[in-house]
DNA sequence: GAGCGTATGTCAGAATGCTGACATGGGTCA
DNA sequence: TGACCCATGTCAGCATTCTGACATACGCTC
C-alpha cells in the first residue's frame, strides 16, 4: 500500500457522515435495482403509488425528491410500459391521479424485494434502540433544516 | 387547505429518512453557497484540500462522491480562477498533488462559514448524547453497506 | 526483465436532471 | 364578480454528471 491515506477527518461531522451514508445508500440501490432495469427514482415511485394510491405527479415529485418535470417524463414511460395509470376523471384540479396497474404492481414486487434487502444489510448491525433513536434523529434534523429561518 | 394530504407512511424506513435528512441538507447547502457563487462540489473541494493538502484528483473526487472526471472538470475551472495549483513534481505515481492557494483559502472562509451556519441549524435541537449516537450510527450504516457481500 | 492487475489523468459522447416558461384550474379577498 | 396568488401539468433548452475509452505509471509475481 504504498499510496497516500485516504481517509479524511471529517468522519465527527454529521453533515459529511450524511452525505456518505445516503451515497453509499445510493450506490447498493442503483446495484440491486440495476439487473431488474430499474433506477432508483423508477422504483421510488412505484413504492409511492402502492402506499398511496392517486397521487399526482408533483406529489410524487416531492416524495422521490426530483422536480415534478423530471417525474413527467418517468411518468410518461412508465405509462407507455402500462405500469401505472392516470385517471383524470375526478374533480382533484389540475393534479391527475396516478394508480398502479397490475404489472406495476407485480414489477414492484421483485423490486422492493432487492431494495428491502439492501437496507436490511444496512440496519442489521444495528441494535433496536440504536435503530428507533437513529429514525428520532433523522426526523428532528429534517425538521430542523425546513424551519423558516 | 382542501388538497390531498402529502404525508408518507416512510418515515419509518431508515432508507427514505436517510434520503430525506440528505435531500433537506443539500437544499440547505445550496441556498446558502449561491449567493457566494459556489456549489456544493466546489465547497466540498476546497474544504478536502484544507484539511488534507496535496490530495489528488482521484481522491478528491472519492471524498465529494463524484466521478474523477467529474472532479477533473471542476479542478481545471478551480486552477484556471487561481483557487487550487497542481504541483506535479513530486514523484507520487500519475498521481497531481493539489494544494490551495492563499485566494482558495479566503474563498474557503466565506464558504466554510456559511456551511458551518446550516449544519448548526441542523443539529442545534439534538442533545450531545444523540448527536454523537447519531455519529456513531450513520458510522455503522456506512460500514454495513459497503461490507463486501 | 516480462506480464499482469490496478490506479490515475484525461478526452469525448451519452444520459440524466434541472431551470425557464406558459397555460390551466382553484381558492381567497376586496 | 374580478383580481390576485398559488399549485399543477407540460414543453423546450441548458447544465451537469456519468459512462466508455485510452494512455500512462506503479507494484506484484513468475
Amino acid at each position: 500500500m504504498g499510496q497516500v491515506r485516504n481517509g479524511i477527518d471529517l468522519d465527527t461531522s454529521v453533515g459529511y457522515l450524511l452525505k456518505e451514508a445516503s451515497s453509499a445508500l445510493r450506490i447498493s440501490m442503483e446495484a440491486a435495482l440495476r439487473p431488474l432495469g430499474m433506477t432508483i427514482t423508477h422504483y421510488s415511485c412505484l413504492e409511492l403509488l402502492a402506499q398511496r394510491p392517486g397521487l399526482s405527479n408533483s406529489q410524487l415529485a416531492r416524495g422521490a425528491f426530483v422536480t415534478r418535470q423530471s417525474m413527467n417524463v418517468l411518468l410518461q414511460s412508465l405509462e407507455r410500459d402500462g405500469l401505472v395509470e392516470r385517471v383524470g376523471d375526478e374533480a382533484s384540479g389540475r393534479a391527475i391521479p396516478t394508480r398502479l396497474t397490475d404489472r406495476g404492481r407485480e414489477q414492484l414486487r421483485t423490486a422492493s424485494a432487492a431494495v428491502k434487502t439492501v437496507e436490511n444489510r444496512m440496519v442489521e448491525p444495528l441494535a433496536p434502540e440504536d435503530r428507533a433513536a437513529l429514525v428520532a434523529t433523522l426526523r428532528q434534523c429534517v425538521d430542523a433544516l425546513r424551519a423558516p429561518a
